[in-house]
DNA sequence: CTGAAAGCGCTTACAG
DNA sequence: CTGAAAGCGCTTACAG
């Protein structure tokens, strides 16, 4: 029955015999179906467990199975399977210099190295800003076919019964930017957005007095509370407070995107009441309108820090106006999320559920080498 | 002559004339060889320089090369080819828990991952802290065959006479650790030395009176003097001071692996002849020494920065002890460093020279997460 | 339920 | 110099 041993092929078989004594040869599904006496395709029905097998053959070729450690050749799987895979990417629209354009080259690397396994990326895009805009999109999408989802969760109230959809659709999805851990998600890739807060306050406190006040600067947006991300970075923030005995005032300033006279105005006015105002943060990657703000009134010591490093952020950063930036990894963030539902639906390989990104922190020292995080 | 427009072939030929319409359908060798009018080995032999092809031939196959930007399918080529590949990887011994550790951990992710590609890694040790020990390794190394190596670059003047031999040898390498600008490596994959020099000053001063004085603790080396990885950061770490008026004194004291009663004398003695003393660095990974020591005083207050995130030095790090830790991404080196070699001899995709890595900034804060460094 | 056969796109002897 | 043919390991209709 098992005829393996002195079963000699002509040509090639002769060279696996030879390498058999060097380097273990690795076993194929012809190898299996000889040693369980049946042929390749019952082999293969086996292995994806595409029933309409007998039990007897199911037994032999299982038990087979279990004492070889067959490891498919993916390259071969791929080859010869047409199958083709569709991943939607759900996302913010961007400008060129803005946060989610770095996540967005991280989602093209990803694409063009999924290309090879018949992986297909489509993005769809909404408006970071605007709730009703993301709703919107969600219309659309209930439309399309698909066979995975990356999840950008801005909007966690919207994300979270449109995550029930698609488990009843049986589409594995995939959370970046902040985790919604309540939700069946395939994984999520990105940083603990509480702990960044946290890291940001000790960033922020470690030169000023206890009793020196702050100043949060903040985006309105549409209809919406703020970004699910925002709103949890805020609270690692003051929770840090709370546990370093700060003593100061906490004041909240709504800035404008592309206003600068009006954030003048605004920060003037809350400069003018809090002279005792010592520190600054952002929580969005915005923190370069404060920048702009202080670089040109240098008389005014306030020591600032943000997160992300975009290119207006960066600057402000090597000039000595931001005390420090807190990082992501955005590109990393597009890269894993739409690549680890690569690797589930090609080869069924689950990743970590919640792969927690380290939260990077820049000075000016470092950041001239804060690229690269892409492998 | 081209006769692709009214060639109709059964099946597949007329999906993916169907497919045409829609995406774009990849051109195949099969593809190009009927718009040349030759065989399929024809354009192989073209493709690859292989030679043998008539001027005519060869003319026309280019032609249309030219016109239809193939792509050649990787996983096509590679299950074909039975081409194996041996990348050497040239590094330290370890045990565990040690900085080359983690090292191992990125070669052996790339190792798993190349192995599809038929690509074998081969380690070859040697003691870090023993240059003979190189050399003698080296010895081996002219007598093995391999296609491309990995090379960690701690003693630079061994290193650099051995490439030439590469060189001559026709082999490709790739250095990690720290570069040496003048070989002719196809990569380089690590931080630059000189500059996380002067990210560890900029952390230690940070909170350090400009007279106040520093002590730096080394370990000997045998025959050599340290790694080309210590002395670079020593001088960026030097030139630092230098430009932020430094006003102190820098005191060497030379520490034993695994000797604490004898570390513990040589730093009575150098605190009580310099009570002065309030911060300390070590130029490699061995801060945890240093770190234990003060641990064991804590009266005495000395602001510790040290390099590379290895387990002892973590706990020192979030127990408090040590300030901050600078580090470099091991795991990404080992596996940037075999897998750049990998493309390279796979597909022919030449990496970035000088792939400078980030230099991570770890405090208490962020110090959990510092971990999934590969994608 | 089962297996022979064709095919994925490319490479490799081999015969001419 | 050239091309027909076999093969890489797996999957997929298809006929039974």
């Amino acid at each position: 029955m098992y005829d393996s041993e002195n079963d000699s092929e002509p040509g090639r078989g002769m060279e696996r015999e030879n390498l058999g004594s060097e380097a273990p040869a690795t076993v194929r599904i012809v190898d299996i179906a000889r040693m369980a006496g049946v042929s390749t395709a019952t082999v293969d029905r086996v292995i994806h467990n595409r029933g309409k097998v007998s039990a007897a053959n199911l037994a032999r070729i299982n038990a087979v199975l279990q004492r070889v450690d067959y490891r498919p050749n993916l390259i071969a799987r791929t080859l010869a399977s047409g199958r083709q895979y569709v991943i939607a990417v759900v996302m913010p629209r961007f400008a060129a210099g803005e946060y989610w354009a770095d996540f967005e080259a991280g989602v093209a690397q990803a694409e063009a190295e999924a290309r090879r396994y018949n992986v297909t990326v489509r993005r769809y895009r909404f408006d970071q800003y605007d709730g009703a805009s993301f709703e919107a999109l969600l219309a659309t999408l209930r439309d399309e076919s698909f066979d995975g989802a990356v999840l950008a969760t801005l909007f966690a109230g919207r994300v979270i019964p449109f995550t029930a959809e698609l488990d009843a659709r049986g589409i594995p999805y995939v959370f970046v930017d902040s985790d919604l851990p309540a939700c069946n998600r395939l994984a999520y890739c990105g940083t603990s957005s509480f702990d960044a807060g946290a890291v940001a306050a000790r960033l922020l406190c470690e030169g000023l007095e206890p009793g020196a006040d702050l100043v949060v600067g903040k985006i309105l947006h549409r209809g919406d509370g703020g970004s699910n991300q925002c709103r949890e970075r805020e609270r690692g923030f003051r929770d840090y407070l709370e546990r370093h005995d700060f003593r100061g005032e906490l004041y909240d300033v709504a800035l404008r995107l592309d206003d600068e006279a009006y954030n003048a105005r605004r920060l003037d006015e809350l400069f003018a009441v809090h002279p005792s105002v010592a520190g600054a943060v952002t929580f969005n990657s915005t923190c370069y309108i404060l920048a702009g703000y202080l670089a040109a009134r240098p008389a005014r010591r306030v020591r600032l820090v943000g997160y992300d490093v975009i290119d207006r952020n960066r600057r402000m950063l090597a000039d000595g106006v931001v005390t420090a930036l807190v990082a992501q990894r955005p590109e990393v963030q597009g890269y894993r999320g739409v690549m680890s539902l690569c690797g589930w639906l090609v080869e069924g390989r689950r990743p970590g559920t919640v792969g927690n990104l380290p939260i990077d922190i820049l000075l000016k020292e470092n950041i001239s080498y804060y690229t690269n995080n892409i492998i």
